[in-house]
DNA sequence: AGCTACTCCTGGTAGC
DNA sequence: TGCTACCAGGAGTAGC
């Protein structure tokens, strides 16, 4: 799915492209996309306006509008499961899955495509109308190690659904939560106030450094839907621990990989590398 | 506070 | 072959 190193992919991918151009048209296929906002709002608050920016939030990807050199609002997306952004010839094939289109004024369209209709492309006067409260960025200078022990301490929540929460950090999803707990040698069932410092510096240092290979790899693909925008797979999934890999050998010490259900998700682990926690509402691994 | 269940969606796949 | 049933999952919401 879409995470941190996909979105920042896309971002970098589509900012040339965007930046300074002019929308001089909108359509939309599919209104739930924009969000709640009507379709006519959308098309007033786009129509005639300039990108002056493309910048990403989490998973949120931003771009900020400006009319007569003074800002205008600004489009916030999100890819949420399949959704692909792509600036094209407008005589290309827009495939079946079209949910927004922006005329640009050179010639070219902006096409926001989601095969399962879950992203969103939404018109705001500021970002922080669309975005809910998100946590720090994991790639920031706020979110230090120091952050990380004291937020895991005043939580009492297992380190799965917490390191999912946006609210606590922002662009983190199941395959990255799952690469960095392995990396970090720290079970998902965890509780996160029971993680002594030594390990939260660990997992600071492993959900970084996996972000930061994933981005330089330009993120992840594994079905046909996730490419990057160039239509290339990402890299980065040749270089999983533990996603997607159950039933098969760990890379560090041979056991298997196990895959459970923590809140819904699929989540994968090496019972050997990642210790169960000594008691704790999890199953027995 | 934090957990679970449910919802939104559709292509892919397993099972028959 | 062709049908049906179920799955994946980011995030919002409701209920406990």
């Amino acid at each position: 799915m879409p995470e941190l190193p996909e979105v920042e992919t896309v971002v970098r991918l589509i900012r040339p492209d965007l930046e300074g151009r002019r929308i001089e048209d909108a359509r939309v296929g599919w209104a739930r996309t924009l969000g709640g906002v009507s379709r006519p709002a959308f098309e007033r608050g786009v129509v005639g306006a300039r990108v002056a920016r493309v910048w990403r939030r989490g998973k949120y990807i931003v771009l900020d509008l400006e009319r007569g050199g003074g800002a205008a609002g600004c489009v916030v997306g999100h890819l949420r499961m399949t959704g692909r952004m792509h600036v094209e010839p407008r005589d290309s094939d827009p495939g079946a899955y079209v949910r927004v289109s922006l005329d640009l004024d050179d010639g070219r369209v902006f096409r926001f495509v989601d095969v399962r209709k879950f992203g969103r492309f939404v018109y705001a006067a500021r970002p922080e109308d669309v975005f809910a409260e998100l946590g720090p960025e994991p790639l920031g200078a706020e979110f230090t190690a120091g952050w990380l022990r004291a937020g895991l301490r005043r939580k009492r929540r297992m380190l799965k659904p917490l390191l999912l929460d946006q609210a606590f950090l922002a662009g983190l999803g199941n395959i990255y939560v799952d690469e960095a707990l392995h990396r970090a040698r720290l079970h998902p069932l965890r509780l996160s106030n029971r993680v002594p410092g030594p390990a939260s510096d660990r997992l600071h240092a492993a959900i970084r450094s996996t972000l930061a290979a994933a981005i330089e790899h330009e993120g992840s693909s594994f079905d046909a839907f996730y490419r990057t925008p160039e239509g290339q797979p990402g890299g980065y999934q040749d270089q999983f621990q533990v996603y997607g890999r159950d039933g098969r050998p760990c890379r560090t010490c041979g056991r298997t990989i196990r895959r459970i259900v923590v809140g819904q998700r699929g989540t994968h682990l090496c019972t050997r590398c990642q210790p169960a926690p000594r008691r704790s509402a999890g199953p027995a691994l």
